[in-house]
Order: structure tokens, then C-alpha cells, then sequence
DNA sequence: ATTGAGTGCAACCAGATGATTGCACGTCAC
DNA sequence: GTGACGTGCAATCATCTGGTTGCACTCAAT
């Protein structure tokens, strides 16, 4: 059974490992509290150089997590909170198989254990 | 504010970085689907090494996603899923603020241009 | 027109990571 | 006990990744 459009699965994975760095989640944490902001702005609040910022930003960018748009001579980067649906939903009901086949598991050892004894 | 117990964070980042991978998800859906497995079977589903699935095993082990318990000369593994609890949680909250944060910002610039006109 | 700020591109580097192989050590079965 | 199977440990390897620096280019402002 396929519930999500084809490329979601690839999708997630690009989220997941966009996720996996700990500089991009703080990057993503400026980014919810500052809005629009450029990569040398963030650069200035983290311990990175700008050049670090912006391949963390194109990272993000192509997780679908960040958007960048050009004004004038500076490109002010801002979240894509969309861009987090498919994933979390992907969690979501990872979790929930694992609890469904986690119960289906225990019933059939109560089971066994019934036939058993 | 903190609502999360102390080192919750880095337990979440763990999480991420096990999920990042796609061999390490294509093992957590057959251990989903075969229940406690050991090492060996699994590598005879997937195309790597014994050794490359242990040292999966392990990283997914230090994520709380995976336990294994020794049964005589073997080790079976199997899921965990409370092991997924505090990142789903904590994705959804990030997608909640991010959306807060939107609205916000939205808000701020329906104010602004009514102000200029 | 010149200056300065912000960006984009490329080369480079060290360490992490995914994967392999070889071998030694338990443990079950005959 | 001997052989076979499964595990654990270590060394090795290529590649990926996060980071740096240097330089050329664009655009805005004086």
C-alpha cells in the first residue's frame, strides 16, 4: 500500500538528513525567530564562516526546509514550514506501525503461552 | 521555557542522525516485519556485510530505536518503539512554531501595509 | 567612478562515515 | 571432542562531509 506521492520517500530522507546536523537546527532556529534573513547575518551569529552558512543553507534548501529570495544585491533566507509536513506525517505513522506490530507481537505470544501451559 | 527532561536534545539529534540513513531504515522495516532477527539474517536481506549491518545495529542501538538480547550463541534484535516518542514530539512542535511564527510575521505585514496606505 | 558590502565559485583539508576483510572466541549439535 | 555457526574485535579503505581560505563578480551608495 503506497499512501504518499511517488519522490516522498526520497523527500524525507532529504529532510531527515538536512535534520541530522545539529549547526542546521540552529541554523533553522535563527531562521524561526529572526524571518528573512541573509547567510552573512547568520554567519555572524555562529561560529562558522559565511561559506559554511550558505552549504548548510543550500543543504536546507534542498530538503525544502528554507526558501532564498534575491533583493537587490543580498538573498534573505526564510523557513518553509511545508516543507516539514511529509516527514513528520512519515514519523507519525512509523510510530504508529511500530506500536501496531508491537501489540500484534504480544498477542501472539500470549497466545503461545495459552497453548502452552 | 523547557518542557523536555535534560538531554532530551541530544537524544533527538541521535534519533535524527540513525534516521538519516537508508540502510539504517531499511532495517528498521524488516526488523518491523520479522520481529527479533539476529545480525546475520539480516545481512541476508540486504546488501552489505555482517559487520556493516552490526555497526548499524549499534548506531540505531545508541538512538533507542533497536534492542538486542543474547538468546544462547545469537543476539535478536528488535524494535523500540518508545525509542520515537520524543522526536516525533519534538518535529511536531517544530512545525507548530514555524506555523506560529508565519502566522506572525503574516500578521505583521497585513499591519504594516495597511499602515502605508 | 570608486568604494564597500554581499554573493558565488573553486580549491583544499581533516575528520567522520559506510563498508570491507580477516581472525579469534563462544556455543550448540552431532 | 570436533565441526559448524554466530558473534566480537581490529585494521583497512574510499568516500562524504563540514569547514576553511582566496578571489572574482554584482550591485548600491557616495
Amino acid at each position: 500500500m503506497r499512501t504518499e506521492p511517488d519522490g516522498a520517500v526520497e523527500e524525507v530522507g532529504n529532510v531527515l538528513v538536512a535534520l541530522a546536523d545539529p549547526t542546521r537546527r540552529r541554523l533553522l532556529d535563527l531562521l524561526a525567530a529572526q524571518g528573512a534573513v541573509t547567510a552573512t547575518t547568520l554567519a555572524g551569529r555562529l561560529p562558522v564562516s559565511r561559506q559554511a552558512i550558505v552549504k548548510h543553507l543550500a543543504v536546507l534548501d534542498a530538503a525544502g526546509l528554507v526558501v532564498g529570495s534575491r533583493v537587490g544585491r543580498e538573498v534573505r533566507y526564510s523557513l518553509r514550514p511545508a516543507g516539514l509536513d511529509a516527514t513528520t506525517r512519515w514519523m507519525s505513522s512509523l510510530a504508529a506501525d511500530w506500536d501496531r506490530r508491537l501489540a500484534a507481537i504480544k498477542r501472539v505470544a500470549e497466545a503461545a503461552e495459552r497453548d502452552f501451559q
